[in-house]
DNA sequence: ACCCTATCGGGACGCTGTTACGAAACGGGT
DNA sequence: ACCCGTTTCGTAACAGCGTCCCGATAGGGT
């Protein structure tokens, strides 16, 4: 009976590819909702009634960017080497993020002021490393590992990926390292490290 | 001739002080330029005749962050065992990060929108590392250390602790770790992995 | 043809960083 | 003693932000 709907599913996702392609070209100081409603030819009231809020909208892209994260880390194929295999994860897990850096930027460190993911989006974001869990859990069943509980050694694995990727974008890094070398060198290390 | 200055080099502290003491206690959104300067009972103005803008605000809490960074790391005593002193650099690394966290996040993640390091505070940054530098060169020179670019292996180092750190910080963990001796022994891993 | 109602867009509110401009406050010249 | 010139500072305006309210809208049922 009312007036038809034009906030719907297909606005939804025109909304969330124009606020991705803003964060990716221009960052997050970009990603302004009149900004975007206007891109997109409707009204701020689009993205309340969709997303709720701003901070709603960047939890939607949030989990997007986890989701791809997944589905990159899910492909990688397991040579059965423990090692080999953290290694492999990780570089997969470097081209993610510097294929999405401001995407990056907004999962893992808060660079949309307001936002902080709900409790489903967390739990997305844990289960995207679920490949790397198993890694590790096998590592150390397998005996290649040393015998302490998986999470240390996989959280172990990942902050150095994660430590080394936000160190990169942020350019702190000082800049004459070949860095494509050294991340994997690095990543490397850190997995004989937790050899048996 | 003119009148007298009131923004000077006392005001310019107290701005400081009291920037520090609202980012730490409701973090980077609390920190406004208006409730600054009414909290020092002074105008915007000031900011802009101190600092020039926000940002170089900002520029001038995460050069003081990266001080305190430079004499925590710097009163560390050196065991000299390579490996050791990485460890307790690291632990020191965390305990200098988890007392000002929001800082941190300024430093490390790009908490305040606008805002970059000028070259001189990414100067500061880096030399507060020189600590992790030496011990490493060190190391290398010692035999205990892999034989390649001294960068590379602190960098690793760095990263790893940072990765941890951040990722600690981001809450992005799983709640039932005991985080603080994970962290050790991470550091540790990670380190031993860059033995010769 | 009329009304009812769910829905949407424009505009208001309070906030932000930044800047332009007029007021203020002093020393020196008359 | 008065006034002026110069420098410095606080106020207010501007553009933009996220958010929310309220009036306009557009269709189906009577």
């Amino acid at each position: 009976m009312p007036r038809p709907k034009t906030h719907d599913e297909a606005l939804r996702v025109r909304l969330l590819d124009r606020a991705s392609e803003l964060l990716a070209a221009e960052g997050a100081r970009a990603l302004s909702l009149r900004r975007l409603a206007a891109d997109v030819q409707t009204s701020t009231t689009a993205v309340y009634s969709l997303f709720g809020s701003k901070p709603g909208l960047v939890n939607a892209l949030y989990s997007e960017g986890f989701q791809r994260f997944d589905e990159r880390l899910r492909s990688v194929p397991r040579s059965g080497d423990a090692v080999e295999d953290v290694v492999r994860l990780g570089l997969a897990y470097r081209d993610s993020a510097l294929a999405h850096r401001r995407l990056y930027a907004v999962m893992f460190t808060s660079a949309v002021p307001g936002f902080e993911p709900d409790e489903q989006a967390s739990k997305l974001a844990m289960s995207a490393l679920q490949p790397l869990w198993d890694v590790v859990a096998h590592g150390i069943a397998a005996g290649a590992f040393a015998d302490v509980p998986t999470e240390v050694i996989a959280v172990s694995c990942w902050a150095c990926a994660h430590g080394l990727v936000s160190l990169e974008l942020n350019e702190t890094l000082p800049r004459e390292i070949d860095f494509c070398r050294a991340y994997e060198r690095s990543i490397r290390a850190n997995a004989n490290g937790w050899r048996r």
